[in-house]
DNA sequence: AAATAATAGTTTGAATTGAAACTATTTGTA
DNA sequence: TACAAATAGTTTCAATTCAAACTATTATTT
């Protein structure tokens, strides 16, 4: 797909407009200038690509992912944990711990150990290497941060948290039971099929 | 990796633990029970999680996803958009933009077309079929956002907007100057080596 | 006890994401 | 004008993410 060819179309169309991200944009106006959920939302993809960005700088720097991080924290605290466990207490799917898993394992940060009680369960174990590196931890980004919450005053940090802690639960809700608001109407499905014949 | 062998060795090592996420997790202690860095990096994850799984459900009821509308939606709105201005637009990064145009192109949703003025941009334009889907668009998270977050009482709303702005900040701001604070020397990069050689 | 259902982990397939290396084009400089 | 540097878009690569289909094991039902 667009192999880097010079045969495309010509074009005779207004140039691309001058978006507004080319207003240095964490500013905001007093006055809202847009919806509350378009504001929510804008900031929600700059915190996952933040979030995301982090990640990366840690596996450069440290070999690490923040995923990886964050499971051999929850194994090293709490001790052998099961799949599903480790899936239910860094609220990811287990599809996406075996993944993770995987690459600690080859690392050899952590072991799976299957267990002779019930031979379904996989226990996954910190390694003597899982547990030196988490005790020279390069620091999570949740101590990053807690540093960079701590440069405001306390009242507005419990009113952050409990902000974020209510989006969590509108969002989570929403996941359950929005299914009626979404569904529009199968036209869209009609305009955008699978194989898109014409 | 772990190809579904029965030969894993043995255990006799305590069962994993009932962790915390057994009780229901979206309430809180009225005292907290960890640091704020903790509880906001746990909130992140799961509004990151719930994005997702709001796009996959998007994605299986109108065969189009969430960054795929979110695109779609800034060209119908501003016009042709080159991909840089679009990556801009909607924090993404190029290489992002340049997957999540060849699906809408793929579907016809969206065409490239080459400047003349300049031959190594590429305008994205939306197409007859993209602006139908939009008119009768799937209820975008921002919407549905919007909808729930009017059931709160105003202050409420403007509250958790400005909270979340201001982590964005304290986020973007961290990505930038937060180096200093990460690198805690390289010794995990010899305890966590890329080939792991022994 | 045999058949069925439920559970645990895994694999597969697709989308998203960004860095780094690359191609083509334009701009700036010697 | 020729050469270097900057810019725009792309490709390649790896990690993350989840649903759905799958294997192996355990629990339940008939």
């Amino acid at each position: 797909m667009s192999e880097y060819k010079t045969e495309q179309p010509e074009d005779e169309i207004k140039p691309a407009v001058i978006i507004s991200s080319e207003i240095p944009d964490s500013e905001y106006p007093a006055v809202p200038r847009t919806s509350y959920g378009l504001r929510v939302l804008q900031s929600l993809r700059r915190i996952i690509r933040a979030v995301d960005l982090h990640s990366r700088k840690l596996s450069m720097q440290h070999n690490i992912t923040g995923p990886q991080l964050a499971c051999l924290l929850a194994v090293n605290e709490h001790g052998p944990l099961t799949v599903s466990s480790l899936a239910r207490e860094i609220h990811l799917s287990p599809s996406t711990i075996v993944g993770i898993i995987d690459r600690l394992e080859q690392k050899a940060l952590v072991l799976r150990r299957r267990s002779s009680q019930d031979r379904r369960v996989i226990n996954i174990e910190i390694t003597s290497k899982g547990m030196e590196l988490v005790s020279s931890a390069p620091s999570p980004l949740q101590e990053t941060l807690a540093k960079a919450l701590q440069g405001l005053p306390e009242i507005e940090q419990i009113t952050i948290v409990s902000s974020l802690e209510k989006i969590v639960k509108l969002m989570e809700a929403e996941g359950i039971d929005a299914a009626p608001i979404l569904v529009t109407g199968s036209l869209v499905n009609k305009l955008v099929d699978k194989k898109n014949k014409p």
